[in-house]
DNA sequence: TCGTACAAGCTAGATGGTCT
DNA sequence: AGACCATCTAGCTTGTACGA
């Protein structure tokens, strides 16, 4: 980026043009409240209200999480009723209860009583069980807090906000059993453990699992798979992301996806589907493109790029249109919607959108009767009030109307544009000029494909032969002698000799007769064509470009006995006007001219 | 006086849509 | 396919406030 001049401000006014008002002023201090990190607002309101008052009364949220935690882990008067909220005199509960309040209340103790009385004329009011609570304060063992009640609940201490650590909550630590040396044993965790699981909560468990996980994760699989890589909202997304699948009938995609990945081939070399080209970054891009919240930064990988280059380069804007979607085309803000109610608009808009999706030759609404099209034009006006306004909204990809997410058509022009990359031959050109340059005295063969180069297979337009090599056995080359021969004819029929009609006669007559030979030649090889179209077609495993090829052979061999059908019955009609000695002669030059052009067609 | 934190403004770059 | 415009983000600079 290149670096501004400073601006010079000095002394600083405060009265920059467009400044925003002054920020909030506390009362007569006049002197700005510094927010921490992991202060709201309302705490330091209070903060500052409190500062004079001697009794601290109300609860903070840190307090009675921990309360709610701390009867979540340790309550259980038995086992139906574990999630019942404990009401009655305990004192040994009440006060373990207040030790693990104070935990989070440096400066304030809170006694037993003011526990109880917490339970009984609040939580037990407002959460019917202590699982509900538990959820609603979002009572974390292992991680971040992500609290439903009032406003967001500041993080607890042993949390940096934004990153879920490992470290346990410090209530953890008031398990009975910490110290008994037999739950160190294996055998007793296991036991404890798997014996126990069930009767924890629904939150006691899915965290439990995830702390593990992580911890699984990094210690024994890859050091690198630590929370920024593995998020710990990964497990319980899996689960519901299979639930989902599950009720829709569809495949487990989460297990292929692992196979695809975690499976590798050939002694490790390569996962069984490779990450550095199609289809990889296709799936990888979309898999991002509707996950994320904004995909305003998000960025296609460079083999579908590449590939969308291809795309767009071989098939043009009706593949990009295809593919791509609308995108966020026609979407808009309802306020700048101009509601109308103008058929001729709708008829515009629709053949538009029909234009850009099919391109411009497309006539896919009738102009003669667009009444059907009018109508639907009608409908989208009516119930989505939705009118092509100019502008986009972009970046959710929720409001995209995406069949395959990835650059756009304009931006894959300008990827185009960028890298030398056309559907022009100006790159194999120059590659050839440079060997060519290279190696002067070189041979070159060039291998074609030939269905690329139909025409000029057939002839150049020299009228020079640039079809099948001679093999060197010179049939080919006597071929080529009578094939030139034959050409030569036809643009002089009745050429000769001054034209008489007896010469065009004679010529006319050649020709017929090589026309009957041929069209044996061709029947016959119509035949054969036919049958080996059948052949191909019967064949189980024959390919696709292969039943072209053949449909491709029976389809010219029917065409040109058409022609030399309806040649031979043209030179007939001339041959028995001429019979007739009626002197038509200006007719029959003009019918001459465009038979011989005819017949040169036909030749080549 | 200096360092830090934060808000606001600016710019380059990327991207998508429309028009021609 | 190019020109043009709108939108958005990241990264940077600048101004201001505040505490040590």
């Amino acid at each position: 980026m290149a670096e501004g001049p400073k601006r010079v401000h000095d002394p600083p006014t405060g009265q920059t043009p467009g400044k925003k008002p002054e920020k909030r002023r506390s009362g007569a201090s006049g002197r700005f409240l510094r927010k921490s990190l992991f202060q709201s607002d309302t705490d330091l309101e209070q903060g500052v209200e409190q500062k004079n008052q001697k009794v601290q009364t109300m609860w903070k949220d840190e307090e009675v999480s921990a309360l709610v935690e701390y009867i979540a882990l340790y309550y259980s008067p038995d086992e139906n009723s574990f999630n019942v909220w404990p009401a009655g005199k305990n004192d040994e509960l009440w006060g373990k209860c207040a030790d693990a309040v104070n935990c989070y209340n440096i400066g304030n103790k809170r006694s037993g009583d003011a526990c109880r009385n917490m339970v009984r004329r609040y939580l037990k009011e407002k959460f019917p069980t202590i699982a509900s609570a538990e959820e609603a304060y979002g009572i974390s063992y292992f991680g971040e807090k992500v609290s439903t009640v009032g406003q967001s609940v500041p993080s607890t201490p042993h949390v940096v906000s934004g990153h879920t650590t490992s470290a346990r909550s410090p209530l953890l630590g008031f398990s009975p059993l910490r110290d008994a040396d037999f739950t160190k044993l294996p055998g007793c965790i296991l036991d404890i453990v798997s014996s126990g699981f069930s009767s924890l909560t629904p939150r006691q468990r899915e965290q439990l699992l995830i702390h593990l996980f992580q911890k699984w994760m990094v210690e024994d699989i890859n050091p690198r798979l630590d929370a920024t890589f593995v998020p710990p909202q990964l497990l319980p997304l899996i689960a519901n992301a299979m639930s989902v699948l599950r009720a829709g009938n569809k495949d487990n995609l989460i297990y292929y996806a692992a196979r695809c990945f975690g499976e590798q081939l050939h002694g490790g070399a390569s996962p069984r589907m490779p990450l550095d080209r199609m289809p990889f970054g296709l799936i990888s891009h979309n898999l991002k493109f509707f996950s994320s919240d904004n995909v305003y930064t998000l960025q296609a990988p460079d083999d579908y790029k590449s590939w969308c280059q291809s795309m767009y380069t071989l098939f043009g804007n009706k593949w990009a249109s295809m593919h791509l979607g609308p995108m966020w085309s026609y979407e808009v803000e309802s306020e700048h919607v101009p509601v109308t109610n103008d058929s001729s608009l709708s008829l515009d808009i629709i053949s538009q959108a029909l234009q850009e999706t099919f391109g411009s030759d497309t006539n896919m609404v009738s102009m003669e009767n667009p009444l059907p099209a009018l109508e639907s034009a009608q409908d989208l006006n009516t119930n989505d009030d939705v009118v092509k306004s100019g502008r986009t909204i972009k970046g959710d990809p929720l409001k995209a109307k995406i069949n395959i997410a990835g650059p756009s058509a304009r931006t894959i022009q300008r990827m185009n544009k960028a890298s030398d990359f056309s559907k022009g031959t100006e790159i194999q050109i120059s590659a050839l000029k440079f060997l060519h340059e290279a190696y002067p005295n070189g041979r070159w063969w060039l291998k074609a494909d030939g269905t690329d180069i139909q025409e000029g297979l057939r002839e150049s337009m020299r009228n020079e032969w640039s079809g099948d090599v001679d093999l060197g056995d010179g049939k080919l080359g006597s071929k080529y002698s009578k094939y030139l021969e034959y050409l030569k004819l036809v643009p002089n029929i009745g050429l000769n000799d001054g034209a008489s009609s007896n010469n065009v006669k004679e010529d006319l007559k050649k020709v017929c007769s090589k026309l009957s030979i041929e069209n044996e030649f061709l029947t016959n090889g119509h035949a054969d064509a036919k049958k080996d179209y059948k052949n191909v077609q019967d064949m189980a495993k024959s390919t696709e470009k292969a039943l072209f090829a053949c449909a491709w052979n029976v389809e010219e061999f029917s065409k040109l006995l058409e022609k030399n059908v309806s040649l031979s019955q043209s030179l007939n009609n001339i041959i028995s006007i001429l019979d007739s000695e009626n002197n038509y002669s200006v007719n029959i030059a003009t019918t001459l001219t465009s038979l011989r052009q005819e017949l040169l067609d036909y030749v080549k």
